[in-house]
DNA sequence: CTGTTTAGTGTAAAATTCACACTAATTGTA
DNA sequence: TACAATTAGTGTGAATTTTACACTAAACAG
């Protein structure tokens, strides 16, 4: 989201020099899907349109920390693991002055909190991945394009996908997850070995029960939790950057 | 480089939101090691501290554009291969004022123009990375240092390393490139196999004398030019991002 | 015509990936 | 209470890729 003037108050006079917003992609799992979230303008340019949440940066804050802010005032929704994206700075992006985004890419657990409407959007919603509105405010297309690819891409050499998972969790639900993102099907004995190899993982004491045989819960290894050395590669492609 | 003040013209009032620049760490090889291009200040803040090139974004230009002006503005580079690195935008990195940097690699091959002194600074330099000077102007270590790693891990999965050759090269120049940047030793038949695998090398009819037995010349195949798909892996572990 | 230098190929062991069959533990139901 | 259905988890061997290193090739210098 840029500036909130209509378009009588605008001046573009006034602006000698670009101005600066973050633009936060949010993704969660919902219903096992990859989903993410959404804004709907209320004001000139694109008005009613759907948007990626997002604002101006205030001078004493960094840029992660405007990413927060924004994010927690238009979606209420915090607590976020949080990775810059891309910065797209294109002349004509914006029809008021000239804006240059800082696009960051966020993953926040499927049971955290709740999303709240602010007044500067007449809704917030989450989204499929694979059932995206049309037409997006501003080039917001072509950054969430570029999030979901970013985002398949870097779940083969990272541990993003565990940003998604609650606390403890069963082997086969993280499969899950590499199955939604990179939307292919994964070996199950593959991938038992594969994870267990990676030592990323602690066995708990929990069992989970349902229909068939118990499952097994376990939870991040806490001195892990950051390491993105760890390579978990299923294909040989994978995108740039 | 951020704005031309000096400490006494500077007055931090006028300024009401960040200023953006975008800075270009920019890679060659010389005598078969790698540089990196850096400009001597003189102004304060950082006077007589090298910096990397770099300045102010114009309403009406791109970044991409931004950075290549600037880069010739301040060195008399062109024709260079451009790739966004990273955007730094803490709020203490430049003493007068709030500034973002948007921050480029460039890679140029090691047979082109000559470098320029311009008015803002009192030298331009290539400097061997593995002889840089102990300390730069504002983060620029940082920046340097990720332009780096950054450098090193995309080589293993995208066409980079073509850009810093020139037209017509042998595998073994190119295979040089390669551990010039990794800062290892390859196998010389492992290094043959995977490139010609690949695809990317068109046989040209030239040969290169020399002591010993003469080299064939290739040429990168011109479709294959901007594929960053390939992926060419020389080690198990890579970086983040 | 032999030694030295640089270019390029061959190859077999080791490691990894991949596909798929198998065993295990529970619940629902005949 | 057995046994089908369901979900969890293990085992294994063939195919592929990686790695290390030995070998052949083509030039020049003495």
């Amino acid at each position: 989201m840029e500036a909130h003037e209509t378009a009588e108050s605008y001046d573009p006079t006034r602006y000698e020099r670009p101005s600066v917003t973050v633009d936060v992609v949010i993704f969660t799992l919902l219903n096992q899907e990859l989903h993410v979230l959404l804004v709907q303008r209320r004001r000139w340019p694109y008005d009613g349109y759907w948007a990626i949440p997002g604002g101006f940066i205030n001078m004493d804050e960094s840029l992660e920390s405007a990413a927060l802010r924004e994010l927690e005032e238009e979606t209420g929704v915090r607590d976020v693991y949080l990775e810059q994206l891309y910065t797209f700075g294109g002349v004509g992006r914006d029809p008021r002055t000239r804006v240059i985004s800082v696009a960051y890419i966020a993953l926040v657990r499927s049971d955290a909190q709740p999303i709240r409407v602010s007044d500067e959007s007449t809704d917030v919603r989450w989204f499929a991945v694979r059932e995206l509105p049309t037409e997006l405010a501003f080039d917001h297309d072509q950054i969430l394009a570029y999030a979901i690819s970013r985002l398949r891409s870097k779940l083969e050499y990272t541990t993003l996908a565990f940003q998604l998972l609650p606390e403890v969790f069963s082997i086969l639900e993280l499969k899950h997850i590499y199955e939604q993102i990179l939307g292919e099907k994964l070996d199950k004995g593959n991938f038992y070995r594969k994870i267990k190899e990676a030592g990323l993982l602690e066995e708990t004491a929990l069992m989970r029960e349902g229909r068939g045989r118990p499952t097994r819960l376990w939870r991040f290894k806490p001195d892990r939790a950051s390491d993105k050395q760890f390579v978990f590669r299923w294909r040989e492609d994978r995108t740039t950057l």
